[in-house]
RNA sequence: GGCCCCUUCGUCUAGUCAGGCCUAGGACACCAGGUUUUCAUCCUGGCGACAGGGGUUCAAAUCCCCUAGGGGUCACCA
């Protein structure tokens, strides 16, 4: 049997890291078994839907590097894959479980269901709703719908409890006495709701296993008897760990970023965040930590997956982000780090596009210092500021100025490079600089200290020849005269 | 509170299903050294865990039971 997967996210809000980790586990599943991955939209509740957030998914998860075989966006055999499109796929299913007394009407009010619910709160005792009209004569209850009155559509829970192997956690058994009489539809014949539809759609889509949120495990009951109630083969659930905050609980705003934008616009590299989502829950072997998609998809097992929260660790999608940053080539780095450095306002599209070789040699310059694509404007603000607008760090200041000599060292450097082949490579000049500083007697650190300092005002960073060489010559001794008369010249 | 799920270093995890190869491995973070013109990278080393208690067994992180703790869920949201 071919394996179909699919990720159903409902385009409420940002696109949750919970969200992507999902959908990349489902993608990988489907990937390395041959099998199809869908996307489907979970529409349903209409109040809270926007396009924004519909957008915002499809781009995410693309830009995650997903691709789905059947989708609003791409089509498919089984066309819309909008739930608030599928309707009247619903209401037939609907009929069929009047027809075999499934499911009821129940007419009580808003206000009725507030008053059971505040009984239950107060009793500190919950128990499974069972609605009044359960047993309503459904000729009656039918005669009353017919009149107009509003109903809700509830689901008749039979005794006895659901028992059923989860893919990751193994059996798991839950008592019928603590599940509702659950709404298929909403009173007054609004939209049905996501336990109905998602089960409909699963099998009319061919869903074979479904992999999901831990918070879903004590929602199955209700799905899986819906399927038997429909004479259906349920697919096989697995409920994934939830992804935690630093406090523990589920993560959400409150502890931090959750959203893929949010990683995205601080430069997270894509494979970083790909590789990072993977580690939460899973892992390829234990100690290999760097692995691509493509391991991914060749290793991911189901039953290898944790059965506990993982609590998201900043520190560690830092370092992640690094080594895949700090692996790309000095064109590649470039190219990410472009959007970072026009946003940042260093630079035009058209001046850098003009000196893209230049950029290029930039921003190899400090990849080493940096861990996301965000950080490299800071980094290389430096290069592109006029020496008036160049800002002295304080830290850099303070080692310059550890140098009593500082100024007499500076002006004699400056005559030094002024005499040098223009031409000359970095590392030629730096090996030609040690050797004059060796016969003026000159202690390395007593010239390069301030040296770094009027040429960056950072405290660290490249090697200072190619920082002269990334500067240019006129202006690396623009800086380094101008600063020996000016904020270096005295304590 | 009921129910469900979970429990190995601070964190992510390997090992648990097939008990001995585990004086519990890797990674992040942290600490200490080294390399370096600085910062960073990189290298070396250190710190650091089987939640607790009972059993079963020649042998338990691994099997069983109990306790504790954590999380999830209890919507006419998904």
């Amino acid at each position: 049997m071919t394996v179909r997967v699919r990720i159903a996210p409902s385009p409420t809000g940002s696109v949750h890291l919970g969200l992507c980790r999902t959908a990349l586990f489902n993608w990988a599943f489907a990937r390395g078994r041959k099998g199809q991955f869908l996307l489907r939209i979970e529409d349903t509740d209409t109040e809270r839907n926007t396009q924004e957030s519909l957008d915002a998914i499809l781009e995410g998860l693309k830009w995650l590097g997903l691709d789905w075989d059947e989708g609003p966006d791409v089509g498919g055999p089984h066309e819309p894959y909008f739930q608030s499109q599928r309707r009247a796929s619903y209401d037939e299913v609907l009929e069929r479980l009047f027809a075999q007394g499934l499911v009821y009407r129940d007419f009580s009010t808003p206000e009725q269901q507030e008053a059971w619910r505040a009984e239950q709160e107060a009793r500190k005792q919950r128990v499974a709703y069972r609605g009044d009209d359960r047993d309503l004569d459904p000729a009656e209850a039918a005669r009353r719908a017919e009149g107009g009155e509003p109903f809700a559509v509830r689901f008749r829970i039979p005794d006895g409890a659901t028992e059923f192997t989860d893919l990751i956690r193994g059996e798991v058994s839950i008592p019928h006495d603590e599940v509702d009489d659950w709404v298929l539809v909403r009173r007054g014949g609004g939209m049905p709701t996501y336990n109905f539809t998602v089960v409909c759609d699963d099998l009319t889509m061919g869903i074979t296993h479904v992999f999901r949120g831990e918070e879903h495990l004590v929602n199955t009951p209700k799905q899986l008897l819906l399927y038997a109630a429909l004479g259906a083969e349920a697919p096989a659930f697995g409920h994934l760990p939830l992804l935690l905050g630093k406090d523990r609980r589920k993560l959400s705003k409150r502890s931090g970023d959750t959203s893929l934008g949010d990683y995205r616009a601080k430069g997270f590299p894509r494979a970083a965040i790909q590789n990072f989502l993977a580690l939460q829950g899973w892992a390829l072997d234990g100690e290999t930590e760097v692995f691509s998609l493509e391991q991914l998809v060749a290793a991911f097992e189901p039953g290898a997956v944790s059965k506990a929260g993982a609590v998201f660790d900043p520190d560690k999608f830092l370092w992640l982000a690094g080594e895949y940053l700090r692996k790309e080539s000095p064109a590649e780095l470039a190219e990410n780090c472009l959007p970072f450095v026009l946003e940042a306002g260093l630079a035009g599209e058209e001046d850098l596009g003009a000196r893209w070789d230049w950029f290029v040699r930039a921003c190899a310059a400090v990849q080493e210092r940096l861990s996301l694509y965000g950080d490299a404007p800071a980094w290389l603000r430096p290069y592109f500021v006029g020496a008036a607008d160049l800002e002295y760090d304080e830290k850099a200041l303070k080692g310059a100025c550890k140098n009593a000599d500082r100024v007499a060292h500076l002006t004699a450097f400056a005559s030094w490079l002024e005499g040098r082949p223009v031409e000359e490579a970095a590392p030629d000049q730096a090996a030609a600089a040690k050797a004059w500083l060796a016969d003026e007697g000159i202690k390395v650190g007593a010239l390069f200290q301030p040296l770094r300092c009027a040429l960056t005002g950072q405290p660290g960073g490249p090697d200072l020849f190619e920082i002269i060489a990334l500067l240019g010559r006129e202006e690396a001794l623009a800086r380094i005269t101008g600063a020996a008369a000016g904020v270096l010249a005295s304590d």
